[in-house]
DNA sequence: TCTTAGCACTCACACCTATAGAGTGCTAAC
DNA sequence: GTTAGCACTCTATAGGTGTGAGTGCTAAGA
């Protein structure tokens, strides 16, 4: 357990590093006007904590530097939370200023603003696009072999495909099928499209449909699923900014491992509610173990949820992302919810 | 005029920087089996060479390294076109393997490969979206005030764009409107939209449509334009991996500028046809003084273009990539104009 | 017993110096 | 016209030195 004083120090310590990015001395911290104790005192206390292992050196002379297990403690019992600075809320606010009907265009705007304010690289995930359900579908024929079938989910989202039509085949019978298509489908949600497609639709086609099987099996191909992840990013380069990072090459992979959509759930771990902070090795993800990342999730209506994280060094400003994620998640969700109610 | 020899041996001090990325000295060079000529003789060239500008050197006793002159007199004068690999071949083949039948998919496919093939940066422009036509227009209507605006254009592109509908408007108003827009504007050209909307549809719809002014005008917010370029990237990334670039803030605003999609049109200078080189300052915009951008266009059908750029260093691999571009632009025209040859 | 002044010690960093090596230009011989 | 030879220049690398910021420890003071 550590003393009143232990934790002033250690909290200090923490503040001015994330503050300067160099490490810490007892002659530095003992001028500060909030400890008043002397360097010989913080440097015995120092020590102490670096015994415990919420401080390291980076050599044997050096000042202090906070270990992973002394971000944890900082961030699990020294995160008093502030009110964000006015000019903050100003510029979180003017993410809904321009009143803007989709929600994507809202996420994306937030990735960027987020992204400004942090000086971090903001990623947003979006609503899983599986759980819209088709307002209406409509197919457009294009050339003589060739159509687009376009999805328009209860959210305004546009899903369209390109495809081959089978050769031969009858106009009125696409027409048919879309009909029969939307007759059945509406109010279906993308992620049981596919299994009510089957369910559903086949029999019937069978019935009305001329050359059903390939018209069937070219369409299902062409609806199966979204073209892109909704992940919208903020400040991807903004790790080149950080004094934290160097060496060219670690870049170069974390980038990488950002960008890669596959990755994206280590990042971004969907199912959970609330803030989440993890920090360094705490990642899934060994590229990014000298990263830190915040999370935190939002909500649209009961149904739907989205997620947002910060990435950044594990000398992140924590109180200050902390501060502007809670506003965020609870704008956002208020906002987005607001906009889907108009239903 | 430089003499025989001394085109030799610039050309093979080029070819040695560009594989090596080391300045290059007279006797290295004088080991090559294409150069017979004594280490003293090839200094006495280079210091001729230097002289004339085509070489320079980053210090008094250092090898030579290409000045931009000596670039541009390389690219010019001694691009001896060679075929290119079987497997370079392959590989560009492969864009279209799996028959694609959206032209932005195999665009967007072109910028991955290119840029796996050569290791820099690729940037890809598909056609002025604004020369589509119209296919068909629809309105789908999402919540009580809400409906999502469909652009379905010729070649299969959909733009899609929320908007607020006007407090007490009548559903049968948006109806006829949708019917007398696509019996007015299939076929027209995005570009000409705008002009058309008002030309032609505005007093029709004063005569079928109540309050049409609000309707009106809120459609056309909606349809003014699509929401982003269509420029497509392929190893953003590759920038780091290059041993000339080491300089975080030069590539921080290196990368900046390329995905800023204000600047893309000095990149990408979209009107000229053919393939040109730009060298170092020759480049617009000072962020990419270091860069060399070897550019070329290619056609679909008759009417539309993209480009095709290759951002790298000067010390770029000129002979490949020249070539790489020569036959993808040769490609992607033929399959391109293939594909939307099935009207 | 806790705090702090004092002091010896450590180490990174900046600076200088010496040396090796790769390259040059020039001269003179071939 | 070509090339061997040589003095010269400059970079890069390694080793040496001094400074300063920091430490841990000890002993005196509160």
């Amino acid at each position: 357990m550590l003393t009143e004083r232990q934790l002033l120090i250690l909290k200090v310590t923490v503040d001015d590093y994330i503050q300067s990015a160099q490490p810490v001395g007892s002659n530095q911290l003992s001028k500060k006007s909030e400890i008043p104790f002397s360097p010989a005192t913080i440097r015995n206390e120092m020590a102490d904590l670096e015994g415990l292992g919420f401080l390291e050196k980076t050599h044997t002379s050096s000042g202090r530097v906070p270990s992973e297990k002394g971000y944890r403690y900082y961030v699990d019992h020294m995160l008093t939370p502030r009110p964000l600075p006015k000019e903050d809320i100003v510029q979180l606010r003017s993410i809904f200023d321009d009143k803007i009907a989709e929600t994507e265009e809202v996420i994306k705007r937030s990735a960027m603003i987020l992204s400004e304010l942090t000086n971090y690289t903001a990623i947003l995930l979006g609503p899983d696009v599986r759980k819209h359900t088709v307002k209406k579908l409509s197919i457009v024929p294009l050339t003589m072999d060739t159509a687009v079938a376009i999805i328009v989910t209860d959210n305004g989202h546009v899903e369209n495909r390109v495809f081959t039509i089978p050769q031969g085949l009858d106009p009125s019978d696409i027409e048919k099928m879309v009909n029969i298509l939307n007759e059945r489908l509406v109010g279906v949600s993308l992620n049981d499209l596919h299994r009510r497609l089957e369910q559903e639709t086949l029999t019937i086609f069978k019935q009305h449909v001329n050359r059903y099987g390939e018209l069937f099996s070219t369409f299902r191909k062409a609806v199966i699923l979204p073209h892109e992840d909704n992940v919208y990013y903020g400040g991807k380069l903004n790790i080149l900014n950080q004094p934290d990072f160097h060496d060219l090459h670690k870049i170069r992979n974390l980038m990488d491992v950002m960008e890669e959509s596959k990755h994206i759930p280590m990042i971004l771990p969907v199912g959970s509610q609330g803030l989440h902070i993890r920090i360094g090795s705490e990642n899934a993800l060994s590229a990014m173990e000298d990263c830190s990342v915040i999370t935190v999730s939002y909500d649209i209506g009961e149904e739907q949820t989205g997620s947002i994280a910060i990435v950044g060094p594990k000398r992140m400003d924590y109180k200050r992302v902390v501060t502007l994620l809670d506003t965020l998640s609870g704008d956002l969700s208020k906002e987005l919810t607001r906009m889907i109610r108009g239903k």
